[in-house]
DNA sequence: TCAAGATGATAATACGTATTATCATCTTGA
DNA sequence: TCAAGATGATAATACGTATTATCATCTTGA
């Protein structure tokens, strides 16, 4: 059995009404200056321990404020604190979709959770913006009435950002970080991105190492930045190393087939969550993966799918980057100097899916 | 290309500094009164509508301000708002463990669907309350400088939650929700939860009516009220259906030895995560599943488990209870009428492990 | 022609805290 | 004996919004 003692004693009685029911008051410090004697001012001071620049307070004085502060169990009111502040250390989180998809584990899962590792670190809150209307199963973030502002500024997420909303963002001045490089819109956008051209380029020597003269990047390569940073960094190491390359739009049948007929030993796959396709395509063809033809994956798969092979490839840094983004975020609202466009680097998987080229069949 | 005249108000420039960088300030409703040639009290009466109460302000003035908020997208602050007791549609989400866990999918993801779904449809965005102190691997509710009041009042998230913390939330009127069923804390505790004495009643009756004559209840039966309500619900049904009945601590191997030799022949998980402890003990028993026993899961698994059995059991509404427990948070802060302790119905699961008894094995 | 009512808007204040400039009093030293 | 410095504390103000009492001006009607 809990017993408590008199209860809890933060609330003062509004009037000097008969007894518990009803509306409680906040202890203010108001109250707390009446009690022991002093101004509100010095309250503040003595709480904060602001004693330092100037100001000074007997210690006898002190000791009465803070046992006024014990007494009443007085704890500051936060909401007027963020008040006197400039922030309210509220990060708007901004995407396109619903942050918790109905469908199977989520691509974006681990950004999130690096912001939230993040924010839980440096003491603030995320504040989804659930409610900006959806458009086309999209969510507009500009829409009339639109509440980004409602937060310190926000950090965006998704596979590709809309240009006008980012420009607005930019034009406006509103604080904000997104979580993968983006292009300049009308200014310099700051992000926390994966350095793709750096992990491809990795891939691209490997495999040329591994003696594949001939190979393809399977993707848009365009769109999303991320897309034209794989595509970007494929063909200036593909040319560096003397390789010969061309590009399949997607991971069909019919352009595959057409890539191996010119003599493509490896495949870069720009979406790993391709993977199960180009494998089944294989299988049916009779080229077997290594020793016919190399597969490589460059990222993590945004669809869920179940992959079986230990496809070789590169891991984007998701929780690091979804921490970097709240650092790079009160960097900017702070005005402190450091880097707000940062690429982080991938980690590269050796796999078992790119070995050798088969010999004879280069050049057929 | 696109051009754009003028740019974007909505942040001020401090001083009349020369460009991008540094700290800028929230438009506030002096800019928009500056603005539109009005006081900042107007503003507020129109921002807010409050031309009901003997205030009056003219057709053409209020569209004058409305044009300098949308152009501006001027929001008011929060905060401020807060600090003179208003509501911002802004719902706090409260678990004292991380919202995106970094292990497997989640138990709790479901709930969270259901609040992200209702937000959106609502028009309010959830504040997850990451900035709360972390003690014990938990997240303290109450630590000094508490954000929860920043937002409207909030959603609990939780298999327990803390005593102490519900009855502070209570005392302090603070408008919450708990997602699933809380007993009393020193006042009624508004809920949307599951039914689960129905749910377990229903899987009782079915197995008394296959025949079973003794049957066992796997888990603690206390502490959570989902707990203890399962339990409550397994003893109703066993007595009313004139089934004899006992309770096992733990999915162990000693205690569902006894059981077995005790004559039970079926098994109530509380914990579905613990079926395959179960099911692999029943192997190495050579007992076959249900021919020898049968299994029943009263609920969902809360520890990511693969089960590649179609066990018989119930599945908690999470999605809908996440919904409902924004309505009814609305309902709260509106002072609507409406039911504030909800208990949802489970789907029952016929499944392939509740089978009719064993013959010859009762009353072994 | 002027009192009463209608119309339109604002000044003043509150919410609770943080900070800075200012003030009153005491002490010190020559 | 009094100027300068030290000591101790406060008044005033800011943060951004909401609300209420009050005010100025116009309209109406007899």
């Amino acid at each position: 059995m809990i017993t408590r003692t008199s209860g809890y004693t933060h609330y003062m009685p509004v009037e000097k009404g008969p007894a518990v029911t009803g509306p409680r008051r906040r202890v203010t410090q108001r109250d707390i200056a009446r009690i022991s004697g002093v101004s509100q001012a010095t309250v503040s001071l003595v709480l904060n321990n602001r004693l330092d620049g100037g100001v000074r307070i007997a210690a006898e004085t002190q000791q009465r404020v803070l046992d006024a502060i014990r007494d009443t169990g007085y704890v500051a009111d936060p909401i007027a604190r963020r008040l006197a502040d400039q922030y309210n250390r509220i990060i708007g989180v901004f995407t396109y979709e619903p942050v918790f998809p109905s469908g199977a584990r989520d691509f974006f899962h681990p950004f999130l959770l690096g912001l939230e590792e993040q924010a839980e670190r440096l003491g603030c809150d995320l504040l989804l913006l659930t409610s900006a209307p959806v458009d086309g199963g999209r969510r507009r973030m500009f829409a009339d009435g639109s509440r980004i502002r409602l937060a310190d500024g926000c950090v965006l997420l998704g596979q590709e950002v809309d240009r006008g909303d980012l420009e607005r963002l930019v034009a406006e001045g509103i604080p904000f970080v997104s979580v993968g490089r983006r292009d300049d819109a009308g200014g310099p956008v700051p992000y926390v991105g994966a350095d793709y051209p750096v992990a491809v380029a990795a891939l691209v020597e490997r495999a040329a190492a591994l003696g594949h003269r001939r190979i393809a990047y399977v993707g848009r390569g365009e769109g999303p930045e991320s897309y034209a940073d794989r595509l970007r960094g494929f063909r200036a190491a593909a040319a560096k190393a003397g390789v010969e390359y061309g590009r399949i739009g997607t991971a069909a049948a019919e352009p595959l087939d057409a890539a191996v007929a010119e003599g493509v030993t490896a495949l870069f796959l720009e979406e790993p969550a391709d993977v199960p396709a180009v494998t089944a395509w294989a299988a049916e063809r009779g080229l077997d993966v290594p020793a016919d033809l190399s597969l490589v994956a460059l990222g993590d798969p945004t669809r869920p799918v179940s992959i079986d092979l230990d496809v070789a490839g590169f891991t984007i840094p998701r929780r690091e980057m979804g921490r970097q983004a709240l650092d790079v975020f009160f960097a900017l609202i702070e005005g402190a100097e450091t880097n707000v466009q940062r690429l982080l680097p991938c980690e590269l998987h050796d796999g078992a899916t790119l070995a050798p080229a088969p010999t004879g069949r280069n050049n057929s």
